[in-house]
RNA sequence: GCCGGGAUGGCGGAAUUGGUAGACGCACGGGACUCAAAAUCCCGCGGUGGCAACAUCGUGCCGGUUCGAUUCCGGCUCCCGGCACCA
């Protein structure tokens, strides 16, 4: 009869055993070294989804790993708990968002434990507790003391019908989710963290991230965005009514393609552009055409996709080099917000100007020749003190260049070709680079500017018209205006019996909270009832698991001994703003003398996304209509091909759309719960392993958790077989080479080299392949323990060849179970228990191959001719490359080609692996 | 649109970073066991040609570097993540 694997009893033995022994709390051992492991804490969303038994997985091996390698790890977990999803399901299902909040995270709870994750519950924490978001807000306070924090208008998307501020996700194809409005901007006012005047370090330190992977670290730069360019000025005579110079005649405008300037055929203006206001004003049309601008989200992808439109003010400025009268236009791309709320257009060179220009009709004028048309030419000129080769623009249309290669649009650097005014002679041919550099001497010179760095990073707005969240600890006063909240009386607590309706902040409606006195005056006033965005909350959090909680200090001495936290990890989706905004308040942090590193996270994992099948049809009336993966049933053809896919009720054909995120939308979604339920915890977390690497993404699969399943019974058969043998003979004490046969040899090197591959693969947070050594470890041991040396009466060598060969298999085993207990820790628990290992693997010490083990006299070296695998060849490993070289050519593979008078050309070896032989 | 990433059999993926393409698993086909089914075990499994040995093509597409390219370089296509108020 076949065993059983009882995967709910050891589940439960393991969980209760290491509850019980306290196992998981992370020690004051100072003498082992420290390691902080840390996964992204959850969204309290109600249920654990894929995604998180994923990260939490990911960390749980880590954890559990660098436990057995000797590590005094600390593994804690909290709740993301403030956010949108809370007054989303407060205004569904009338319950205040702290109630669902505390119930989600209950049974939220309740799953991660049944998962067996190695965390230390005694840290856990929550961000809409009054004792953590205090923090929040006495840090909040301090950044205003020092100038990081500050209040200006922020541009937010507008209800009109709800009157009410929108969340970009809210927003949908720039109308309100709820009323179906039109969207607008309004501009509102709201409190800054400065995190630009941190931008230079934030670039910086990156350099201090190799753990980091690189794809994160080049978002971030990009993110942060240093470039340089060249400010100036366009002069004009525009005045205002009351006859005042607009701007004192200067339209100012930022460009990192100065090169390009005598390309210029017009200006484009914000819509709130002071020059727009100007021409609007006898110009109802353009007054109109501003209006609309207002229209749409703030979304800066919406802005960069929508449609360009513009509008001629009729004005016109002075080309600063050329002399040249420009029109000035209004487009509804330029953002007010960013840079200037100007630019210089130069449709024959830039994208976006080339497509304006085409549908209004501008001029288009070319004035860089490709690099590949124009030759180099003396003598040397001088820039800046520095001498460079010019390019000179010769012949033909000034330059040489065929029509082939000129065109009305190129946006890449080349050589500047056409040009006019007093400053051409400075600039006529020289190469883009340099002549950026000269146009920026050139304004200087002219006091209309010059060289400007530039950075994209904006400054963090933190302030939401919402309610579950933190309180921003501000009162404001009529006489004194918006005063700070003093230290003691701190917290600022948010009311937790609110129940949003969806029509703006049921804060509003607090007159408990809203009223309160001036703490400088003492006259009536009234608390700001803006909250903090949710970010602020998953900033610092790392930092306060690592202190012991003091009610007195954010962070308190412990935090020094544990962090920076060695391995971060959570979702790709987080690469910039989360990872960047926690970077910023560390440093922040750092410089009040809080705490001592500069960079928060030493190493970052990035896991990618869970997928699954995403089955739907289309409805009678036009919609679409998703169906549960297990409510559908696939069509393969012979092949195993997947052709097509029914409804298992009505048998009916559905579409198969592939792969996609899980999400409830798309009703593709697993239920951890109902993994756990029928296969294990264990089961749940070798296929999430095994399944894709860490990095990637990962496609569920339900006959591949079957697979993962199948393998786990495999390996408990197994461990019962062993136990039982176990009973009827005495273990082998030793390894001896001199008692064991070549099988027994040949089958413990596989082992170790298993093992050596699997440690070097961990080492490299590659999972999956770890995942298929402990399978591949099995499948030797089932392969080797089939046919044991026959054991004849007075035989004594075939009975020390058996000890061995229990010995190998016990290794092999012990080997086995080391490997898997970090991604399906119960089965391991239970059969190291049992088989008398030792009291819980999790103290057992990290398996290291044996050189010995591995050791081979011979080697076969694989044989190719001109680059083609033509066979191989088994020689002895002392055998060196002239060796070799004289060898090679003489094996028949090699003769074949050989025989058509062919001559060995050159040999090529690869020590170990392999050796070509190119003939000719 | 901009920034970042990905693409390998029927499917998920492997290939120690320029050296035997397809490890391991899934699916599928064949067989054993069974009255039968489930479970389990054994065998096969990239395409084409061939009884076979073997030959030949093959890592999204086009081109390049190299004795040798899934890996490096140039140019594309499609898919995914982010774009500052989802978290």
């Amino acid at each position: 009869m076949q065993q059983q694997y009882p995967f709910r009893e050891i589940e439960q033995q393991a969980q209760q055993h290491w509850e019980t022994n306290k196992t998981f709390a992370a020690a004051e051992d100072s003498s082992k070294p420290k390691y902080y492991c840390l996964s992204m804490f959850p969204y309290p969303s109600g249920r654990l989804h894929m995604g998180h038994v994923r990260n939490y997985t990911i960390g749980d091996v880590l954890t559990r790993y660098h436990r057995m390698k000797g590590f005094n790890v600390l593994q804690p977990m909290g709740w993301d708990a403030f956010g949108l999803p809370a007054e989303n399901a407060a205004i569904q299902n009338n319950v205040p968002p702290a109630k669902w909040t505390d119930d989600n995270i209950a049974h939220m709870k309740e799953q991660l434990q049944s998962l067996g994750f190695a965390i230390d519950w005694s840290r856990e924490l929550a961000t809409c507790k009054p004792d953590y978001y205090k923090w929040n807000q006495w840090l909040f306070l301090r950044m205003l003391e020092k100038g990081i924090a500050y209040k200006k208008t922020q541009t937010v998307n507008w209800d009109p019908v709800d009157q009410t501020v929108l969340a970009n996700e809210q927003v949908i194809d720039g109308r309100g989710w709820r009323t179906g409005a039109v969207v607008e901007k309004r501009e509102i006012p709201g409190y800054y963290l400065g995190i630009t005047q941190y931008k230079e370090q934030l670039l910086a330190d990156l350099n201090k991230l190799p753990g980091w992977p690189e794809r994160v670290k080049l978002m971030q730069a990009n993110w942060i965005g240093k470039s340089t360019g060249v400010r100036f000025a366009f002069t004009h005579d525009i005045r205002d009514t009351a006859g005042n110079l607009i701007d004192d005649g200067k339209l100012w405008v930022f460009s990192t393609r100065a090169d390009t300037i005598m390309g210029v055929t017009f200006c484009a203006v914000a819509a709130e552009h002071p020059l727009a206001t100007r021409a609007a004003q006898n110009n109802p049309a353009l007054a109109a055409f501003i209006e609309k601008c207002k229209q749409g989200s703030v979304m800066e992808a919406d802005m960069a996709t929508m449609e360009k439109e513009g509008m001629d003010t009729g004005l016109q400025v002075t080309h600063p080099l050329t002399g040249e009268p420009v029109p000035v236009w209004v487009g509804n791309y330029v953002l007010m917000s960013y840079g200037e709320g100007a630019v210089m257009a130069v449709p024959a060179h830039d994208e976006r100007d080339f497509g304006f220009a085409k549908k209004y009709g501008l001029p288009i004028k070319s004035v860089i020749a490709p690099s590949s048309s124009v030759v180099p030419a003396e003598p040397k000129i001088t820039i800046a003190g520095k001498e460079y080769t010019p390019w000179h623009v010769v012949e033909g249309r000034q330059w040489k260049v065929s029509e082939e290669e000129w065109s009305d649009y190129n946006t890449s650097d080349g050589f500047l070709a056409d040009g006019s005014g007093p400053y051409w002679d400075r600039l006529k041919g020289m190469w883009s680079g340099f002549a950026r550099e000269e146009i920026g001497n050139i304004f200087a010179e002219l006091g209309l500017g010059g060289t400007k760095v530039q950075w994209r990073l904006r400054d963090w707005g933190i302030s939401r018209q919402r309610y579950w969240g933190c309180p921003i600890p501000i009162i404001h006063c009529d006489t004194c205006g918006d005063v700070p909240v003093p230290d003691d009386q701190l917290p600022v607590k948010l009311p937790e019996d609110c129940v949003p309706d969806g029509s703006g902040n049921p804060l509003h409606k607090r007159a408990d909270f809203i009223n309160c006195t001036c703490p400088k005056c003492g006259k009536p006033a009234r608390r700001e009832t803006d909250t903090m965005d949710t970010f602020v909350d998953s900033s610092w959090y790392y930092a306060r698991y690592a202190s012991k909680f003091s009610p007195d200090a954010m962070v308190d001495a412990e935090t020094s001994q544990w962090m920076p936290v060695d391995q971060y990890i959570g979702g790709i989706e987080h690469a910039i703003l989360h990872l960047l905004y926690s970077r910023f308040l560390s440093k922040v942090m750092r410089d009040m003398g809080l705490v001592s590193y500069d960079e928060p996270f030493a190493n970052l994992l990035t896991q990618g996304m869970v997928l699954n099948h995403i089955f739907s049809r289309r409805t009678d009336k036009g919609g679409i209509e998703y169906f549960a993966p297990e409510e559908v049933g696939l069509i393969h053809d012979a092949s195993g091909k997947i052709t097509g896919a029914r409804m298992l009720a009505d048998g009916q054909p559905v579409d198969f759309q592939g792969m996609g995120t899980m999400s409830k939308s798309k009703r593709n979604g697993v239920d951890p719960e109902y993994i756990i339920e029928n296969y294990g915890a264990d089961t749940a977390r070798f296929f999430m392993m095994f399944a894709s690497p860490p990095e990637q993404t990962l496609e569920w699969s339900d006959s591949g958790v079957e697979g993962s399943h199948r393998f786990l019974k495999r390996v408990w058969a197994f461990g019962q077989e062993l136990i039982k043998l176990r009973n009827n003979m005495d273990l082998p004490l030793s390894w001896s080479r001199d008692e064991a046969d070549d099988e027994t040899v040949a089958f413990r090197r596989v082992v170790h080299v298993l093992l050596k591959q699997a440690n070097f693969d961990l080492s490299k947070l590659q999972f999956n392949t770890v995942a298929s050594a402990t399978m591949k470890v099995l499948n030797a041991l089932e392969a080797f323990g089939a046919h044991p040396v026959m054991y004849e009466q007075g035989q004594l060598n075939a009975l020390l060849a058996n000890r061995q060969r229990t010995f190998a298999r016990e290794e092999a085993f012990r080997i086995l179970l080391a490997v898997l207990s970090p991604i399906s820790p119960h089965i391991a628990y239970a059969l190291w228990r049992d088989l008398g290992y030792g009291d819980d693997i999790l103290t057992a010490e990290w398996p290291e191959p044996l050189e010995e083990a591995m050791a081979q006299d011979e080697v076969t070296l694989v044989i190719q001719v001109n680059g083609k695998l033509r066979g191989n060849m088994t020689v002895a490993r002392s055998l060196d490359k002239e060796a070799l070289e004289k060898l090679a050519p003489t094996q028949p593979c090699v003769q074949k080609y050989l025989a058509d008078g062919a001559s060995v050309r050159k040999i090529i070896v690869v020590p170990n692996k392999l050796i070509n032989i190119v003939v000719g």
